[in-house]
DNA sequence: TCCCTCAGTTCGGTAAGTGAACTCAGATGG
DNA sequence: CCATCTGAGTTCACTTACCGAACTGAGGGA
């Protein structure tokens, strides 16, 4: 039987993870932002297998999130760039590069940093609509027009949406 | 073989995936997030097998994102809860599932909204410094104290640090 | 006493991921 | 003009991860 897949399910969570969240992914989208954007430059830089490689950049092809182009007249040379979806990603990645930075501290500090405007800039998760940092103590989910009774809500859907974040 | 582990990549993607981005767990943490946090109902609405489920929740704890708590005098009935590496990764989900309304569009609409302060919240990655909002136009990588040339930066690491975001 | 609930553990089978070797086409070069 | 190199994969045997279903075991309730 495969890894369940998650798409009966009624959660954007689940559908953001089935097509970014597996294995080498989200280090592949990080290298081509980057800059590595070559089958072999991204085996070399990662370490990942030639043939897992194939099926991640096949399937990120398939999902819309990066594109094959090739770079030389004659010969099969591809690069792969980010496509809009992908590009909408890497700021995410970047908030969890800094979630990383500050929870599981690497030895001899951070190995990658951001600026933004020529300032530093640590990527975090603000309100699209005031602009403030974003917490669990002030962050309040409520059902959305596709909220169903099913997978991934199947307990949620049963009971009301009080405000779970801020417990003792 | 096991699946490689990331703990030797000099980068706060890998090691951040390492602790949260196996199957299941951004699932089992946005349910601990909205208050499904007993074994049983945890398996009841994500469907998630008993023995995986097991086995990431004692690895949640293990890495300091969720703790286990007993919330009956008698008997052997606990719940997990978020601890603060947990509470602090959540914004990081809302942006996730955010990306995924705008790119998976689900059919009926978004399962799931947030709002912060009575308002309507789109969580979205924004400057820590300038609080404006982070694209791969403005954000700019630059290499931290503990970069260094070994898995996950061994390309990188030879070339210069442009600023790849904005191709053609 | 029997059944139910909660919280797991055990187990056999399938899919995902691994390294290493191999293919194939187009340069490079002596 | 034949050999080697490089990029971009494919093939394959092997191991681990993940799956569902069944089982265990303690503590209520009727």
């Amino acid at each position: 039987m495969p890894r369940t897949d998650y798409s009966d399910f009624a959660c954007s969570v689940a559908r953001s993870v089935e097509v970014m969240g597996q294995w080498w992914t989200p280090l592949i989208l990080r290298d081509l932002y980057l800059g590595v954007d070559t089958f072999d430059e991204l085996v070399t830089d990662l370490g990942v297998s030639r043939s897992l490689l194939t099926q991640r950049l096949t399937g990120l092809v398939e999902d819309g999130l990066i594109r094959r182009e090739a770079y030389s007249e004659r010969g099969d040379r591809y690069r792969y760039r980010l496509e809009p979806a992908g590009h909408d990603l890497i700021p995410v990645l970047a908030a969890l590069s800094a979630w990383g930075d500050r929870w599981c501290t690497p030895q001899g500090g951070p190995p990658l940093l951001f600026e933004h405007d020529g300032h530093e800039c640590v990527p975090t998760v603000a309100c699209s609509t005031c602009a403030h940092p974003v917490t669990t103590d002030t962050l309040v989910p409520v059902p959305g027009p596709g909220a169903r009774a099913v997978r991934g809500t199947a307990v949620v859907a049963s009971r009301p949406l009080s405000h779970p974040g801020a417990g003792p």
